[in-house]
DNA sequence: TGCGTAAACGGGGTAAAGTCCGGTTAGGTC
DNA sequence: GACCTAACCGGACTTTACCCCGTTTACGCA
């Protein structure tokens, strides 16, 4: 179930999840997270709506597997991009980094992420990226007294959640200008965190 | 709508907002929060669907509101309470005490409070009480170069995700181990945030 | 105390999420 | 290449949140 285990997956079930992808992609453009509907969804790739349920488990479920397709981009700069973002530079330059592309990538797919929240059968609600590598950064930095792990959760919830809150009171959040508090404050509680930045001694 | 405001609520509205929150709790006990539909909170309370509706907005909007009556209890002590948690303390006094109560209060009423966030129809999403008190604390402790409203989120979120978070995962959630856990890791956050807590110089 | 109005009430109707199970097909094995 | 099994597919069915609008009721005012 994890990306590192290689599951099989039967080869029509694959085609089919990548079809359902792409229509739900196609639909999302055309009408809309909100007008996206399972049984348009299932008529709009010429599937039943049982394949579509047994795919994604739930409607919340189809717009998380949207938003992790995305956030694979992402994902490939931290693990292998250049040194702000990708490994090479200091762990916490690195978390600032980070939360500038979350927070812009947040921005980007604002109707995606706002979907996936809604729904009543909980969508899996895996451990999302952000906590993992935000982590895996704070173990590095080996903070005196610090628990890792609760620090991480804090964290990443500090950096998704005022961001995510906005998106849900405004319809539509427009140009970068609110963005850039965001990512200034992510910064800043980054710096407090993480006592004093700049100086990287290594 | 705010608590503020004495907007005007004709009496029987109130008597029947007052009987149908009675009923969701008790309903809440014998059936648990999943099996509370609308229709059996209707037929309980003796009311139409659509009062049930119109009072609470959404099937979450039922929820919110009986989490923010029980909530009432906590937001007294922070006004008006003993000071650790109420007035009087240094403000980093305040804001650990008030981590640690918000947490022990998240995990009491651990069900409403999941189903608070279900259901497609966001149910007011209105700022809540965390958010408000962390800023003010933080506007008395002035810290330097920091963005009191964005930091306020950022911690207020700090504080509910990682255990709400837990909470979603785990159906129970037991003992007071885990969050001692969380209420440890908030005393932690609070003090790397203002710098060196503990010796409040005034 | 009788009247007007604006709000609250009721409960049947709708749409959409999620379930079920009989029929079909992919892919491994001999 | 025939066969077997497990997984997949389809679409009708059920449940339930939410809407609508005709009817009733509380409350201010003359």
């Amino acid at each position: 179930m994890t990306w590192g285990t290689p599951q099989p997956e039967r080869a029509d079930a694959a085609r089919n999840r990548q079809l359902l992808l792409a229509t739900a992609r196609g639909l999302l453009a055309e009408v809309g997270p909100d007008c996206l509907t399972m049984d348009l969804l299932a008529e709009r790739s010429g599937l039943g709506k049982g394949t579509v349920f047994r795919r994604f488990g739930s409607r919340a479920g189809i717009f998380q597997a949207l938003l992790d397709d995305s956030e694979r981009a992402l994902q490939q700069e931290v693990l292998a991009g250049r040194p702000p973002l990708g490994p090479g530079a200091p762990p916490v330059d690195r978390l600032v980094a980070y939360g500038r592309a979350r927070i812009r990538f947040l921005a980007e797919n604002q109707d995606v992420a706002r979907a996936t929240l809604d729904g009543r059968k909980t969508a899996g609600r895996r451990r999302p990226l952000s906590e993992i590598h935000i982590r895996v950064l704070l173990r590095e930095l080996d903070l005196p007294g610090a628990d890792a792990d609760v620090l991480a959760g804090q964290l990443a919830h500090a950096l998704d959640g005022p961001l995510l809150f906005q998106l849900f009171a405004g319809p539509e959040l427009a140009g970068p200008t609110p963005t850039a508090r965001f990512e200034a404050g992510w910064r800043d509680l980054v710096e407090r965190v993480c006592g004093q930045a700049g100086t990287p001694a290594d």
